[in-house]
DNA sequence: AAAACTTATGTCATCGATGACATGACTTGC
DNA sequence: GCAAGTCATGTCATCGATGACATAAGTTTT
């Protein structure tokens, strides 16, 4: 490793004066910058980042906590994150928090250690006020759930109106039988798109079924085998709304074993091949990467400007893309309620 | 942030008596280390890995470089990294490469200069000689591609035997006109998956039509438009091998717009959904995961053991897996060669 | 021509943790 | 009772880059 000191040696300069060449600084003769840079390209010199941010007290990293980055939705987000960060020329440090909630502090913990300027986060357990020690080192950004016990940045998806939304497609195709199928209700999430989806029930006079819902599930096979459950029902769904994409990868194939693709799904989130399976399945998406890049730029905001006030709490507008999956030949009942 | 400095004068030692705390050092009376600690936890002290970091010149860090963080099989890679370095408390700084090989090499020195402790890169560019410098400074461990004018570890797929395989597997099932599609041939990877679906061809005895021979599509739009026109030709394919995931994922749609599913698909590299599309996809599976592993497994290796030596080409087998997008009614013809 | 300023370059200290070595207190052995 | 040894703790220098300040030239002003 060629340090600034060699450099100088080899160019018969001070190593303050290799640092000017090196930063552009006004105040060296066009000579000395010469022999400089030519010294520099024959050690093949490189900055030691390290001495650097340590001087300066920050990493020009931006750490990432999600529960897992091979998931399609946080690796879509990391990848707004990723190019935001590198338009301020910083880089990201990338966590899996995996899935055991106990564990999400002592991750975050190691991640923060290394002196990331900015925290982005997408929390899995039920209590971040462990952070709050942080926050004024530091900006810390929530994204897809919100803060528990915390105050601080969020960027969330509309939940709330995002499950509405596709409860009331379902019902204008027809469906008064919708079941839900998700995680618990303890995720912040899956809470609010239960009561989105509750919300749209009642406003279409339909009452609301405990059976169909079905929260709880794991991951995918446990939502496909809720789904089983479901369709054998006395009086079974006739649509389903899976409140997660990832219990969507699960849900579908369940449906197509059993050969009930009749069944209307809509997935909160969309996901890869969504459009081409048969049917494709209608989606609320959630723009991941849009998510990533928002809350990457308001971590560069807050470096920027340590003292403006910013909007907290940011919830970012969905859309439903409608696909094939919900219009299966159901009859058109009256509602129940009156227009 | 507080630093050891700190804690000393809080607990009237000196900062060295507080570093010999935090290390566990044993020559400590019972009763400083205990004031030490409960200056410690007063001022919640937490060490600064950057000055820790930067004095050890090694940054506790992999640098990860793949053409596109947000590909399933780049994601599913960078998983298997991350869990392997967690295991020696590295962390991962993950960078996109895009699809511009003319930014690889100033991408890389960005993240270079992070003095990392190792990289793990899947290059774009055709030329890697530019990363022989830092090669005695932290190892260099390629994957997914072979290094192009440098030598380096690499783990690769079996790319040949792959397509050999994929290519048998589409003739076992009665089919004499495969095409093969993907992106252009200075692809190493690529090249390899070639001569795989050659060497198959030519073990059959069927001819090799460079019609059929349909590579240097850019994504999966590009490979869609490609499929189209080779449903086209007159003498059209009863089978396309999908030399790419990435491609696969745009020729299925196109098949099935086309209402061509009887056509036989095979892909090199499994997808996401491809086990519930209909007809599913039959694939050959890289495990991406294991990849990332193995590699991060050699430099850690090579970081606690730096004159060792190790195997430097490795090639990981593949799987074939079976679905159904083979088994299409190809009425099976005689080879035009004897068995 | 002396004072005042400008400009190029150098010296030193610093960021936080920690190795190398020093010091001073106390113990052990003969 | 004193040399040698053990142990707790401290001092200093170091890693590489760079701000604060210093110095030594040259230039302008009066």
């Amino acid at each position: 490793m060629t340090t600034m000191q060699d450099v100088a040696t080899r160019a018969g300069v001070s190593a303050k004066t290799v640092s000017r060449v090196f930063n552009d600084d006004p105040h060296v003769t066009e000579d000395t910058r010469e022999r400089v840079q030519a010294a520099m390209r024959e050690l093949k010199y490189v900055p030691n980042m390290l001495a650097r941010t340590f001087r300066e007290g920050r990493s020009a990293v931006i750490g990432i906590a999600v529960p897992d980055v091979a998931d399609p939705f946080f690796a879509a987000v990391t990848k707004g994150i990723e190019l935001a960060a590198r338009e301020h020329d910083m880089a990201i440090v990338v966590t899996s928090l995996g899935d055991n909630p106990a564990l999400e502090k002592s991750i975050i913990e190691t991640t923060v250690r290394r002196q990331i300027d900015g925290l982005i986060i997408a929390p899995i357990a039920a209590d971040q006020s462990y952070l709050a020690r942080w926050q004024d080192s530091f900006p810390i950004v929530f994204i897809d759930r919100i803060p528990t016990k915390l105050h601080a940045d969020y960027f969330v998806e509309d939940d709330f109106g995002g499950a509405f939304e596709a409860t009331q497609h379902l019902i204008a195709h027809g469906h008064r039988r919708i079941a839900i199928v998700g995680d618990s209700t303890e995720v912040p999430t899956t809470k609010l798109r239960l009561e989105g989806y509750r919300a749209a029930l009642e406003a279409a006079g339909l009452e609301n079924d405990d059976d169909l819902i079905a929260l709880g599930s794991r991951d995918g096979d446990a939502a496909a085998h809720v789904c089983r459950t479901l369709l054998a029902l006395p009086d079974a769904p006739t649509a389903i709304f899976s409140s997660n994409a990832r219990f969507s990868t699960g849900v579908f194939p369940a449906l197509q074993a059993l050969n009930r693709t009749d069944i209307a799904l809509i997935s909160f989130g969309d996901f890869p091949m969504a459009d081409v399976l048969q049917p494709s399945v209608s989606v609320i998406d959630q723009n991941p990467r849009h998510v990533g890049r928002v809350a990457a730029e308001r971590i560069l905001a807050r470096i920027a400007a340590p003292t403006k006030r910013f909007r907290r709490k940011n919830v970012i507008p969905v859309k439903l893309i409608e696909r094939q999956s919900c219009q299966s030949s159901v009859p058109h009942l009256p509602l129940a309620a009156s227009q």
